[in-house]
Order: structure tokens, then sequence, then C-alpha cells
RNA sequence: GCGCUUGUAGCUCAACUGGAUAGAGCAUCGGCCUUCUAAGCCGAGGGUUGCAGGUUCAAGUCCUGCCAAGCGCACCA
């Protein structure tokens, strides 16, 4: 059964608006109003603004409308009492019958079992896809989090997720790599070196040829020892200017160095960092189905294909002698070059035929996150896939803002090329893996966000996470304590005295175990992970109050009975909510 | 200069996508452990939702114009 409360009422509304005398001509499904859920229980539960939505189309006042309702409503048993109040809204307090109906529900199995509104349709998501030059940093932490979440919440609904890392493993960035690491290396084998500016600066870079001279000692140095006394070549000042001689450096590395050896630091630096990365993203509870590379795409001649593909529509025309995409006639400001001068492709053209390629299995959706810094990006590569004939609607580019570190009240740099940044595993070996993914995900992907290292690691009240889990082992506590005492957990005891749950507390958490599986499916639909968060944090807020007025264990065996049952719905639902945030639930804190 | 995102309590963030009296946590102040976990609870203070207009029964939310911050505007990736 999917819970759903607002949609059962609205379904109730939609049938009682048949009541209203209306011109023929006028046409009642057409009317848009809401059901939402109240601020203050004054209000009711739930409350519609049907009779002020229609108040200007018939002409008539929002509170004869609300009146001419009110019968048919309240002849609806799910209603306690139905009420009009304020400027014209119709307040409806649910029957205690409607909650019962809940905690049935839920009692029924050990999880919380979601509606299976995906049905198998199969989703590709691809999220963080770094560029292999170093290990992951704070920033890209929020893209792990946020991607593995929304995977976890589609799974859940019942989507066929595919989760997916784009592999940057091609291009000049790569030589850059391994030129740094073939300087660090060289360096080891005792060449006094003065290493490039321009190069990567971090010590990684240095662990790496550590590395490889562990396995190769200097053989990957000493074939052309002699014919290189000094590695002062890559620091030519003649050439003015910086990319140029660092490409020119690189041009030298290869030749004296031999394209074999270079070929083999190269790979051994994208693999070492690779799996830098996916031990990295593993520890922090990330795991994907495919890591695809950025080369396959040219060895597979999926590039080539695009581009004859684009050629043939005649999408492309050639201007200063390379191959220009027209994105101004798909919508983007500008065109774009696809296939330089040079001959090379650029990494759009590999980008677009990444996402060519990934239309073509059959997903029913594919959506990316993209860090803010691509927001730019995300026309032209729309504009590629509208030109090559795909239907880009159930295509999603969801942005993801920047978190920004703090330490001590200063923000923290994050340049890979710099060598200056936090790594993630630093943050969460310091924080905890818990605490880490449970902040990111509080925050709205929108949203610029900040990261205070020092608040974080106090493992105090500014991270949530403890609160909700407290909540969660106090549960156990309880029970625990109870069955201790002599006594052995039954549900059906709980199940037959629902009516004597009856405070406020218990009134309220009902209503928000109602709500949960709408505040999932809401998650999901409209990727905010943050609607989770917010919500297990009122559940155990909520609990911590009941838990501080009422003695749960007592020898009035079918109040008790009650009370455990409702408490063993909520340590449900919300071990329920953080295995869907991958954060842990323990016992005992 | 143009574009995207953001601006809400001293700080970090919410506000169910236009609803009724804008909410949490941290920080500050005052209470609550002889009883199931005090990583908790109860209470107090704290706001012209960046500014100015507009749209309507209703605006933090929508439209316009300013102001401020971040990011983007390559034959880089």
């Amino acid at each position: 059964m999917e819970l759903d409360m607002k949609k059962d009422v609205k379904n109730i509304i939609t049938a009682a608006l048949n009541e209203l005398e209306v011109p023929v001509s006028f046409d009642l499904k057409s009317v848009v109003f809401s059901v939402d859920y109240t601020k203050t229980r004054e209000h009711g539960d739930v409350a519609t603004n049907v009779a002020l939505k229609l108040s200007k189309l018939l002409s008539r006042s929002p509170q004869v409308i609300a009146s001419s309702l009110l019968g048919v409503l309240r002849e609806n048993s799910l209603f306690e009492k139905v009420e009009i109040k304020g400027p014209g809204f119709i307040n409806f307090f649910l029957s205690a019958d409607y909650y019962h109906g809940v905690l049935v529900e839920l009692s029924k199995n050990n999880n919380v079992i979601m509606p299976n509104i995906g049905d198998g349709k199969k989703i590709l998501l691809e999220y963080v896809s770094a560029n292999p030059t170093g290990p992951l940093h704070v920033g890209h932490g929020r893209g792990a989090a946020y991607g593995s979440v929304l995977a976890s919440l589609y799974i859940a609904l019942g989507y066929d997720v595919v989760s997916e890392y784009y592999l940057n493993d091609a291009g000049r960035q790569m030589d850059i790599l391994a030129f740094s690491v073939w300087f660090r290396y060289v360096e080891l084998c005792g060449v006094g070196v003065a290493y490039p500016d321009k190069c990567y600066q971090g010590a990684y870079i240095i662990d790496i040829a550590k590395d490889l001279y562990a396995e190769h000692v200097d053989a990957l140095y000493a074939p052309y020892a002699k014919n290189m006394p000094s590695m002062d070549f890559a620091l030519n000042d003649s050439i003015e200017d910086e990319d140029q001689r660092l490409d020119a450096g690189i041009a030298t590395c290869k030749d004296i160095a031999s394209v074999e050896i270079y070929n083999l630091i190269s790979r051994h630096t994208v693999n070492a960092i690779r799996g830098g990365i996916v031990s990295d993203l593993a520890a922090f509870r990330v795991e994907y189905d495919n890591w695809f590379s950025e080369k396959s795409l040219y060895s597979d001649g999926v590039i080539d294909k695009v581009f004859n593909s684009l050629l043939l529509k005649e999408c492309l025309y050639v201007k200063d002698g390379a191959y220009w995409f027209a994105a101004t006639n798909w919508g983007d400001e500008k065109d774009r070059v696809f296939k330089r001068s040079s001959g090379d492709y650029t990494y759009f053209a590999a980008d677009l035929a990444y996402h060519w390629q990934k239309f073509q299995h059959g997903y029913n959706r594919i959506i990316d996150v993209f860090g803010a810094d691509h927001h730019g990006y995300a026309p032209r590569l729309r504009a590629g896939l509208k030109a090559l004939g795909l239907d880009t609607n159930d295509f999603e580019i969801l942005l993801l803002q920047f978190a920004n570190l703090f330490r001590s009240g200063q923000k923290v740099s994050m340049s890979t090329r710099s060598g200056e940044f936090v790594t993630l595993s630093q943050l969460y070996n310091e924080v905890g893996v818990d605490a880490t993914r449970y902040f990111y995900s509080t925050c709205k992907p929108q949203q610029h966000m900040d990261f205070d290292l020092d608040v974080a690691k106090k493992k105090s009240m500014d991270n949530p996470v403890f609160y909700v889990q407290y909540a969660y082992a106090r549960i156990c506590g309880i029970f625990s304590k109870y069955e201790d005492s002599g006594f052995s957990w039954n549900q059906i005891v709980g199940l037959e005295n629902l009516d004597l749950l009856s405070t406020e507390h218990e009134q309220k958490i009902m209503l928000l175990l109602a709500k949960y599986e709408e505040v999932v499916v809401a998650s999901a639909d409209s990727y905010s992970p943050h609607l989770l968060t917010g919500y297990l944090q009122e559940l155990a807020s909520c609990f911590h109050s009941y838990y501080n007025s009422v003695t749960f264990i007592s020898n009035e065996t079918n109040m008790c009975g009650a009370r455990l049952l409702l408490l063993s719905i909520v340590s449900k639902v919300i071990r329920s909510g953080l295995s869907l945030l991958s954060v842990e639930y323990p016992e005992k804190m």
C-alpha cells in the first residue's frame, strides 16, 4: 500500500466538487488547488485552498464555496472534523481510524516497504566524475554524498539504477600528470631538478613516483641517463609562454625517455590515482556500477561515429581549419569547436560522444550531477544531443553548488593543481563518515554551503546526525530493557490497543509516520535529499519530547503494548531513513 | 559587460514549490537526572526574509530594477 495522505484527501475533495453548482461550460477538473500539511494543529492535519482558488472563477466568496462543500466532506469517515477557517481554508482533522490504519500498515514488515513507483524503469545516474589528476577533495564530497543518496532513493522506489563515474583519462591534463610523476621519479634517481610550477604540486605525486621507484628502481631512467644529465630543458627560458614550455617539456620527455616508458608511467599514474579515488569513495560508502573511460571513446571509435553523424546532418562547419558545431541553432549561445585544427577532438566532442552512447541503452531517464562550475556546459551538451536527433526530455542535468571549507574561520583553498586542499578522506577521517554524509545531505543542492571543519569535528549538535541516531539508540535501549525485565515483545497487544494512543505527542508522531513515504517520494522527485534529513530531525525531535513525557515500560500491559508498538515503528522509519542516506544506526551510543 | 546560482535570527541551514502567527540546531540566559541513555527535555531572548517597486484574497517564494557574494562566458578539461 502506498501511504499518501494528501493524495487521499485530494481525491475526496475532487469528488466533492461535483456538489457545486457551476455553469455548464465550467470545467471543474481544470481547477488547480493544493492540499498541504498545516503548520499548527489548530488548522487540522491537512488543509486545502480549493475554495480560495475557485472564488474568482465562480465569482463567489471563498466562504460560500467552502460552506457548500462542507456537508459532503463531513460525511466522509476519514475525517473526525472538517472546518472552515481564515480567508476560506478548509481544514481537515483525520480520524483516529486513519492513523491506526497507518500504524497497522507500517507494522506489517520488519522494514518499511516503499511504493514501487519506478516499476523497474531504468535510470542512469552519473555523479562526481572528477578528473583523475589527484585525490578527491572536500568539494567532490558533496557530489558523492548527493549522488549516492539519490541512487538509494530511486532504488528504494523500485527503479533500476545504474551509477556511473566518467573517468577523464585522456587529454593534455593526463600528459601533465604523467610528466609531473616522471619529474619526481627522475628526482628519486638522483638528478637534482627544479620542479616546474605548472606541474601538479601535491605530495601524492611524489608518493606515486616512490611506488614507481620501489618497483623499477632506476630502470625507467638508466637507459637514457647519459643523454640527459640535467632536467633544465623543462625550464627552458627561451620559451616565454608557460603552457608552451610545459608542452615542449612533455614532448622532450616522450622523445628522450621513449614513448614506451612514458606510457608506462602514465598508465601507472592514472591507475594509482583511480585506485585512490575508488577506495576513498568506497570508504565513504559510495559504490559505482560502471567506471566509464574517456579513452575508450577514442579506441572504440564512438567519437568518430558522432563526428560523422554530425557531419552528415550538416551540423558542422569548417572555420580556421577547425570543425565547429553550430550549437546556436540548438539553443546554445555560441558555436563550439568539435575538432581542432590540429585534428584532435575537443573535450566537448568526447563528452557529447559519451552522452550519445548513454542514449543507446534504453534508459528511461539519464541524470548528470554537475558541479556548479560546469553549468555553462549544459546548454551545449543539450544542443549536441538534440542535433543528433535525441529526445532530451528525459535527460536531467542537476547542478550542485560548491561547498566552501572553513578552518579556524579561514576559507581553505581547493585547487588540485596547487596541492593545497583538504582531501575527502582527510575530512571523513577527522569528522566521521556518518557526520560528513549527513551534513552534506542537509543542504539543498542549489544552496552555496559553508562547511566548518572545527564545528563538524566537535561532534556536537552542530551535526544533527547524532540527534537522529540517538533517538534510534534510545528506542533500542527501551526494548532491550523491556526484554531484560522478563517480558517478550509482541506487537499484537499493541495493535489491539491503538485507541490508547491519544496524547499530543502520540498524535504528532502518528502524523509524521503517515508522511514518511511521501517525504521519500518527494526527495526523489525533486532531487532533494535534504527533505529526508529535515523529516528525520523532526521525527527524532518529536520522539525525544515524547520520551521525556511518559514512561514506556509499565505494568499497564495494554498501554505499554500500544506505546511500544508506536516506538517500534518510529525506530523502523528512522532506520529506513538513515539507511537511505547510508548513515549507520547504532543500537547503543 | 552577459549568463547561472544564492542572499532568511549573531553563525550553519529549513520553510512541503503562492497559503494562515517564517521554523530547527549551534551560540546566550533560566530551569529538569533516586525512574526506560542528560549526545536529551522544558522555557526565554533573538527577524522590516539584501533594498525598492509591482502582480492578488494571499509573496521569503512569481515579475521588474538596483545592491552584494560564488561560479561560468577557450581551437582548457
